[in-house]
DNA sequence: AGTTTCACG
DNA sequence: ACGTACGTGAAACTG
């Protein structure tokens, strides 16, 4: 027995994008909608086992429905971009599953389906159509059964002709009558006003039909007999608009909807490109040495290698493997190593750690530390310090997954092997947590189970290679990875490694005279509340200041008062324990954070910190710093500057040299926007806020006081961050008129400046992605987003990435040559921190002289641009003194 | 584990 | 009208 169902698919797919919360995969697409399609196709390939089966979508903005009545679904709101991208991929979805699809130009589904049902009745076959839409009703019979949403998706009910008499008392033939009567506000059918469901039933169950009802309207009774004469024509019109068109001009051949099941390699594949793991998971799984894609893979060996075939792998090496350091903790400086996996000559291997610091495995150490031996790694920046540290040091690597995948996509989230595989379609691993456990659970496995999966591991890695490079390659950014990011990886490692030296003793002292000062400020802060409460619980102080001291809230956070330095300084006027409140963060914070926090990450042994620059994390490409964090230290206020004093030279003699970048967002700036009047500023070397001071006031250069150079500061600031109104008002305390006024100000001067900002915009809606100078590439999937704050602030990162990450690169590039350059010179010195556009090196006194002209060249020379490059050093005896 | 606050460029 | 300035990490508190 054939069993044909048919789907309404604009109807299913509206249903479904309004049903389920705005999902989206992490590229941004929308993926709701499609989320929802599925799984009714599942539920229904399960249910109602079809033998044929069709999807029919509307076709055409103009039906001839329009042609009638040109208000036709006048009302509607336009379907929103989030969906409307989405059909596209349920299209996609439908060939996965193998499921035909019709559409005609000129006709909406409910006709193709109008037609198909009365074609299935003349030949008696079965036929179940699924839509939200109750107009469908009308097609009902003995043969053609109609499964209408209820609440959702998930949930449908099933109308034969018997259902609906029951429901409605109607044949399925005069719901065409009922909405003739009542309207249908979704399609702006008019219908007759005032009359709705009840009404309507009541007249059909009377007289049958809208004509019976019009030609017997003299015997209804008052308002309603008014109504009903007045609109009939309206109502004879509605009949006609909601009638379901029966007619369409298509060849059924009926054998052409036969159903042959899902395409499993395909749907794998889509599933995995809109990252429905669930989905995934519950598919048959791909079959016994089958990948994840359904196909045959050849037999790996994993051999867990002991001391007797230690020999055996040292051999096995060669000039080239995929090797994969399992390192256990969050901080490599500290990290313990659990083993090593390697794919070499065709074969999978997993040393323990043991077994290379044993005497047998100084073949394979010396492999290790071998230039010209070359090592593909994930993540070889933490293999390298981890291995460091335990005396086996590392070096040839010539590829690394994690900073290629990092490339090809800045912003992805979950940045693991585990995760890597998954994206670029290669055989599924184990995720770490579920062969280890996570936090406190965490426990190594039996040998055989730790060995399969850092073999995989390995074996992972090998495969990912050739994908990556050639991702790359397509994206242009092969050159970015080798000359740059991978090269950089060695340097940022030997920065770390050497670590920059902390005066303990100094700093303990600096932490007891902060605990005396915070001693008074809270004894007098309790005075002023009347009693004793936490100041570091932003939820007491809340209660103190605003319930019982009564003072104003201006701000709320999401849960409860906001009491951030922005709230309390409007509230210093009201009480003078608001300004002992503010002292006492600024020194709580240098107590907690660079006192005590900075004393626990300096080694016994050196007495030095040792932090851990992460090259993968920014979207912007920049670095960032942790364990401690050594680019957040503060400068801006006196008594946190002084923390700076506890930054010295290792050796003494030595001194401590920085150098940084003068306004190099700027620069960056004026060369990708190609401003004449910003070039010009810096070829001319021109205080940048003073010119800019000048230009949007309109004054000479000696007219400039302090304040408009603040002003014009502000606006330079929201320039590189993607600039709005808004956000300069806040930052000024101004209206938003007012800012509006200099920003225009400022594009009236800076012409070039504005076209950079529109076409960046336009540029990432285009290609989807904007890119620096060097290509490094962010996507901004949301730059196309129907909601306005989510919009603006993809437009701000489309304009603000490509100059913080273009000012990245070069501080990158810097870095490299500055390394090169120490090594060839064969100086001592010793480069030891970056914070984003400041170097800081150790320099014996004898290489003061040239290191004060070397890094600066190096620096201003790292790339060339349209403008100058500027460089400023310093140099004294701890980093406070760099100033 | 999530929120708030604040340190830096 | 809408109502956020861009990019990070650490500490403390609070569920």
């Amino acid at each position: 027995m054939d069993k044909l169902v048919i789907i309404d698919g604009n109807s299913i797919a509206n249903r479904a994008f309004y049903a389920l919360p705005l999902l989206s995969n992490s590229s941004g697409l929308h993926t709701n909608a499609v989320f929802g399609f599925t799984t009714m196709l599942l539920r229904l390939i399960e249910e109602q086992k079809p033998t044929h089966f069709l999807v029919a979508f509307d076709a055409g903005k103009i039906t001839f429905r329009h042609k009638d009545y040109k208000e036709y679904k006048g009302g509607r709101t336009k379907t929103p971009p989030e969906l409307s991208e989405q059909f596209p991929l349920i299209k996609e979805l439908l060939r996965a599953f193998r499921i035909p699809q019709f559409e005609l130009e000129g006709y909406e589904a409910d006709d193709i389906i109008g037609t198909l049902t009365r074609l299935a009745d003349e030949k008696g076959e079965e036929v179940l159509v699924v839509s939200g839409d109750k107009d469908m009703l009308q097609l009902a019979s003995n043969h053609v059964t109609i499964a209408l949403t209820r609440k959702g998706i998930s949930d449908v009910e099933l109308y034969n002709p018997e259902e609906i008499k029951e429901r409605y008392g109607l044949v399925p033939l005069q719901i065409i009558d009922l909405k003739g009567l009542m309207g249908d506000s979704s399609d702006n059918i008019p219908g007759i006003p005032g009359v709705g469901e009840k009404t309507a039933l009541k007249m059909l169950l009377e007289y049958g039909s809208v004509e019976e009802v019009l030609s017997h309207a003299s015997e209804l009774k008052g308002k309603m007999k008014e109504k009903v004469e007045q609109h009939a024509q309206d109502a004879i019109m509605s009949k006609e608009l909601a009638t379901i068109f029966r007619e369409v001009p298509m060849s059924s051949e009926w054998d052409s909807f036969q159903y042959p099941g899902i395409d499993p390699q395909a749907l794998r594949a889509f599933y995995r490109k809109l990252e429905f793991k669930s989905l995934l998971e519950k598919m048959e799984p791909a079959g016994e040495g089958e990948d994840s894609l359904g196909q045959a893979e050849e037999k790996l060996a994993f051999i867990a290698v002991t001391e007797d075939s230690l020999a055996e792998l040292t051999e096995s090496l060669g000039d080239s493997a995929a090797l994969h350091v399992e390192v256990i903790g969050e901080n490599p400086h500290q990290a313990d190593i659990v083993g090593l996996s390697f794919f070499a000559s065709d074969k999978c291997w997993y040393l323990p750690f043991e077994l290379l610091l044993s005497e047998g495995g100084a073949g394979i150490k010396s492999w290790l530390a071998d230039e010209t031996k070359k090592k593909q790694l994930f993540d070889s920046h933490k293999a390298r310090l981890a291995l460091a540290w335990k005396g086996t040091p590392l070096a040839g690597v010539n590829f690394d997954c994690l900073l290629a995948a990092y490339l090809l996509d800045p912003t992805e989230s979950t940045l693991t092997l585990n995760g890597m595989a998954y994206k670029h379609a290669l055989p599924a691993i184990r995720a770490d947590e579920d062969v280890f456990g996570k936090g406190a659970k965490f426990r190594l496995p039996e040998l055989a189970a730790l060995s399969e999966h850092l073999c995989r591991k390995a074996d992972t890695i090998r495969r990912a290679v050739p994908v990556l490079e050639q991702e790359l390659d397509k994206s242009e950014m092969r050159d970015l990875f080798f000359e740059l990011e991978l090269p950089l990886a060695g340097v940022l490692s030997e920065m770390e490694m050497k670590g920059i030296k902390v005066d303990a003793s100094g700093l303990r002292l600096f932490g007891e005279e902060l605990s005396k000062q915070l001693e008074g400020m809270m004894k007098r802060i309790y005075e002023h509340a009347g009693l004793e409460f936490n100041i570091n619980s932003p939820k007491q102080l809340g209660e103190i200041l605003f319930e019982k001291l009564g003072l104003p809230a201006y701000k709320k956070t999401k849960t409860g008062y906001s009491t951030d330095a922005e709230v309390l300084e409007r509230l210093a006027p009201y009480h003078d324990i608001i300004a002992e409140i503010l002292n006492y963060r600024q020194i709580a914070k240098l107590q907690s954070t660079y006192v005590e926090g900075l004393l626990k990450e300096v080694r016994e042994e050196t007495g030095k910190v040792h932090t851990y620059y992460r090259q993968t994390i920014a979207a912007t490409g920049r670095l960032s710093s942790q364990f401690p964090n050594l680019q957040n230290i503060p400068i801006r206020l006196e008594e946190g500057r002084k923390i700076r004093k506890v930054f010295v030279p290792s050796k003494p003699g030595w001194q401590i040299l920085a150098a940084d970048y003068s306004q190099i967002e700027l620069r960056v700036l004026a060369h990708i926007s190609q401003d004449d009047n910003l070039k010009e500023a810096f070829l001319q070397n021109m205080d940048i806020h003073t010119k800019t001071a000048m230009d949007v006031f309109g004054v000479a250069a000696d007219q400039v006081d302090s304040n408009m150079r603040r002003q014009a500061k502000a606006v330079n600031f929201g320039i590189v961050y993607g600039i709005s109104d808004y956000g300069l008002s806040q930052n000024l305390g101004i209206t938003r008129k007012e800012a509006a006024t200099f920003i225009e100000q400022y594009f009236a001067v800076f012409q070039g400046v504005r076209k950079y900002m529109d076409d960046i915009v336009l540029e990432a809606r285009q290609n989807g992605y904007v890119t620096t100078l060097l290509q490094r590439r962010r996507y901004l999937p949301e730059i196309t987003a129907s909601n306005f704050n989510i919009r603006s602030f993809a437009e701000r990162t489309a304009m603000n990435t490509p100059i913080q990450g273009t000012a990245a690169d070069i501080i990158k590039l810097a870095m490299v040559q500055m390394s090169q350059r120490l090594q060839q010179d064969k100086l001592q010195s010793r480069m030891l921190l970056q914070v984003h556009d400041e170097l800081v090196f150790e320099v014996p006194e004898d290489e003061l002289e040239i290191m004060e002209r070397i890094v600066p060249e190096v620096m201003a020379g790292a790339l060339k641009l349209d403008v100058p490059l500027r460089a400023d050093v310093n140099y004294g005896l701890t980093w406070y003194e760099t100033k």
